[in-house]
DNA sequence: ACCGAAATGTAGCTTTATCTACAAATTAAA
DNA sequence: TTTAATTTGTAGATAAAGCTACATTTCGGT
C-alpha cells in the first residue's frame, strides 16, 4: 500500500528541510539553559557576595524563590550544587566546572557581537540567548575572529 | 533594619551582572519559539507537499503526532493555524506573515554563520537554535554584513 | 534574651511539552 | 465495495518551570 505522503509528489524530490534531529537537538539545549543560567549565576553571587542565597537568585533571575527552590532541587539531584536547608547554596565541582564553560562561552558570543558593531546592551541581551546555541565549531570561528581583529 | 544581603558587602560595588529583565525575555522567548518551528515547518511542508498534515509535521520536528495535535490546538487558540479533525493544517494570515519573518531570518543567520566560514551543516543546526535570540538591531548587522560581502 | 522582619521552605495549582496506549476516521488497493 | 494499513484523534501520565498563599527558621537590633 502506498503511503499518503506520496499521494501529492508535487515538489522537487530533494528535501531541503532540516531533519528532526535539528530541532530534537535544539529542544535539548533547551532543557540545560536553566541549569546553566542557573550556575552561572550562582557562581557570579558567589564571587560578588561571597555567597550565593536564594533571594539573591530568585532577584537575579527574575523569578520567585519558590521557582528557585524547585530549580535547586533539580539541579542537587542532577548533580551541580549542593544545598541545606537555610543555607548558602555552592556548586560542586561539575557544577563549577559548567559555570566557567559558560561564562567563556557567553564572553566570546558577547565580545563577537560587539565587534560586528552590535551595542553593548544589545550584545549582552542577545548574547544571554544565543550562548546556549552556539557548536563548538562556531564558538571556534567566532573566536578565531575575535583575535584576527 | 538590615538586609541580610548587605550583611557581606565583600565585593565591588557595579553590578556587572545581567539584569533579571534579560533572564525574563530569555524565558518569553522560549514560549514563542515552539510557535515558530510550527508555522515554519507548515509553510515549509504546505510549499513542498501541496499541504501539510500531522504525520509529516511529527516527522519534521522529530516529535509523535500527539504533541502535534496538542500543539496544533494551542496554536489554532492563538490564531495561527486553522484545523479541521482530519483535515490538513492551514496557516491563518498572521501565522503565514509569522513564518516569512521566521525564514527569512533563519535565512539570513544561516547565511552570515556561512559567511563567517562555518560549515554548512554546522550553520544550519546552529541558526535553528540562534535564530529566535537574534534581536532586530543584531538581525540588522548581519544584514549589513551579508551586502557589504 | 527576645522579637519581628527577612529569608527560606512547603503545599498545591497552572501551563507547556513530552510520552505510550488505545480508539476512530480515511483512503489506497484489491 | 470492502478492508486493512495509515493517519488522525483522545485519554491519561510525567516532568519542568512558573505562580500564590501560608508555614517555619534565622538573625540583626533593641
Amino acid at each position: 500500500m502506498m503511503k499518503r505522503s506520496t499521494r501529492k509528489p508535487a515538489a522537487p524530490d530533494r528535501p531541503a528541510m532540516p531533519p528532526a534531529e535539528t530541532f530534537r537537538r535544539s529542544r535539548r539545549d533547551r532543557a540545560a539553559e536553566t541549569a546553566q543560567d542557573y550556575v552561572e549565576a550562582i557562581a557570579d553571587l558567589s564571587a560578588a557576595l561571597g555567597e550565593a542565597r536564594v533571594v539573591d537568585l530568585a532577584r537575579r533571575l527574575g523569578v520567585t524563590h519558590v521557582t528557585v527552590n524547585r530549580t535547586l532541587a533539580r539541579l542537587q539531584r542532577a548533580g551541580f550544587v549542593n544545598t541545606k536547608p537555610y543555607r548558602a547554596i555552592f556548586l560542586t565541582d561539575t557544577g563549577h566546572k559548567l559555570a566557567e564553560e559558560c561564562k567563556q562561552r557567553h564572553e566570546t558570543v558577547a565580545a563577537f557581537l560587539r565587534l560586528l558593531g552590535v551595542s553593548d546592551k544589545a550584545a549582552e541581551l542577545d548574547a544571554e540567548g544565543i550562548e546556549h546555541h552556539v557548536s563548538p565549531e562556531t564558538l571556534a570561528v567566532f573566536e578565531r575572529w575575535l583575535k584576527k581583529k
